[in-house]
DNA sequence: CATGAATGAGCTTTCATTCAT
DNA sequence: GATGAATGAAAGCTCATTCAT
């Protein structure tokens, strides 16, 4: 749904060349690898998952690794459409708490499966082969993000806020999946909403 | 460190018996889990590690998920050793203040692999086999010793406030793997202390 | 020579259809299971007899019971083909008697191997897990032909002379095979020829 | 409890020497064997149904199919015991009768294992190394004495009958066990003893 | 482009057998 | 003699990757 809406776009044939099956595929990587890790997932896991024949998920994608980086990069998306549509807030602080909630808004999914990018980050942090550089690039546009939110509001330790708040929420999913408690998202989102008001409006 | 003062108390052969090969097994698989993932460790990489004939591991321990079991059995000794240290400080906030700053110390490794515990953790919630229990135990474990502490403080919202801690150890050990930043783990430590001072001595 | 007569058919290139691995791998097992037994049987052992790489085994089934199970379902087949051709001969008693012929005919093999399909059950009986009902119901397939037989010659003890029947052959099979005395099956084959005639012109 | 008579005999001690390990060692051989086969069978297994270490097996035989041979020599034991009993009769079709009725006793065994001797034969056939050998002797030890009631019954054709004897109980015991039916034991059993009847007052 | 089939390297696991004490 | 531990060869099975059509 989120991705649906560049259908009326120029440029959209490009993306949906195939029958989508690119899209198709990357989608079901994403998904995959949340629910399964990316070890444990095969490529047979998501040529299923992508209705795609097995043997032609490597037209699309040259090796595992590939379908990895093209998530990683999926990921990166999802966030620049979330921030853009946070960008269309006037206020800085509603955006960072509209932020939270759909953390929260998640919860169930994060109680069973971990922060999608979160689990996929720490997965592919073991590794030393780029993979890792391109999770933290999107960790970092995250970051960068929310430390101009806080900029707006005017604070000179902004980058640091912005650490404090990407670390809460990456570690509140961790808890909130190992202890597999959706109510702890929940609370701890309440938590954050009101440091950000507390932030805001001192 | 930690064991090696074991090295003077008698019973320490009783630890040792045979070669202590049971003992190296486990301890090899919580290094290789940590630093390459469970998925992606064989059983020869755990062999190797602990010196060992691969044939020979399964003297001990009959599959590869017993091995993980004893290795989140590893985990949780070490935090009960933790905090019976811990324990030994006559002042609260000084444990918590200690606890961090162990963290802190470990944050060239948390920056290369995570934190022990916590991707270990992560990697095990993807699955439903009662493994992630296992982990989910030990994190309930350390909860509850810090909530603990906070109660010692006087805190009525301890729980709340140990999830805070533990959750904020949590992300930023995430951040600090992914972004292969120690200093932001030092960074945030730093925080952390003075925010129990604050809590401590209102 | 059974299957050869299918060359002639239309059809044929459907059960041929790319080389008939799966044909050639269900015939290797039921040959090599008879030889050696399903225990003592590897799949490199069927790989290698059926001519096919041994990671391509996995390919046609999934695992070695998989195997078991088709090659359970070849004899049934075998035995499918087999009444067929004997039910075109318009006497009962004939019908039998040939059933017995074929059985004396194969009796160097019994000598070494013993009955192809006895074996297997005997084999299969030892577990419980389905394949040894699988086993039953081509057993159960033998007999209830056979006693078919016997009531057309309007025996009222149908099934009981079919079970008569059908275990002398089991019996015989295994002295001839544990005595290594083909001999054995011939005079025992004679007398049941007798015993058929005896028993439809009384 | 057929071999415990043996204890009032000299010699006893021989064969009860060090805390009669051994025999317990066979003994479980023999009925593991029987439920289990030759092949499923670890020698693990053995030792723990024997109630003896494992690494102490070695002491008393050299390599498993040490125990395979003695597990054959066993039966062949069982056998001389059961006969010499039965040769107290004074009635050859008696003891004939006799022997039958101890077959349809173990029926359910039978339904669920097969003829603990046959099957062991069986399995036994498929080598070449001298253990089917030593299981043909005790078939033909069986037979010989089969014949030998036979020929003090004045019939001629004493080693045909024993022959048909015999296969037929080695039949009747594969239908059981595959069908999983110990009622067709019984019947079978009851035809053999008219049709010993019918040999011995004709 | 598409795809069922093929391939081989590598993994977990089992087990008969041996060894040190 | 007795025994827990050790060992290595081999088995079953998985899967990323490639290929022929």
């Amino acid at each position: 749904m989120t991705d649906s809406e560049s259908g009326a776009k120029p440029g959209a044939d490009a993306r949906s060349r195939r029958g989508g099956k690119r899209e198709r595929l990357v989608e079901a990587a994403v998904q995959v690898f949340h629910e399964q890790g990316v070890e444990k997932t095969t490529l047979a896991d998501i040529a299923r998952a992508g209705d795609v024949p097995l043997g032609n998920v490597y037209y699309y994608f040259k090796t595992k690794d590939h379908l990895v980086e093209a998530a990683v990069d999926a990921h990166c998306d999802r966030l620049t459409t979330l921030t853009a549509r946070l960008d269309t807030l006037p206020d800085p602080a509603d955006r960072l708490k509209t932020l939270i909630a759909g953390w929260v808004e998640q919860r169930e999914t994060a109680a069973r499966f971990g922060c999608p990018f979160g689990t996929l980050a720490t997965e592919l942090d073991k590794r030393d082969d780029g993979l890792d550089l391109a999770a933290a690039k999107v960790m970092r546009a995250l970051l960068d993000w929310v430390e101009r939110q806080f900029t707006e509001l005017g604070r000179p330790d902004a980058r640091a806020l912005a650490v404090e708040l990407v670390a809460a929420y990456q570690g509140m999913s961790v808890l909130t999946n190992t202890l597999r408690d959706p109510g702890l998202m929940a609370d701890q989102g309440s938590r954050l909403q009101s440091w950000i008001d507390g932030l805001a409006r001192p």
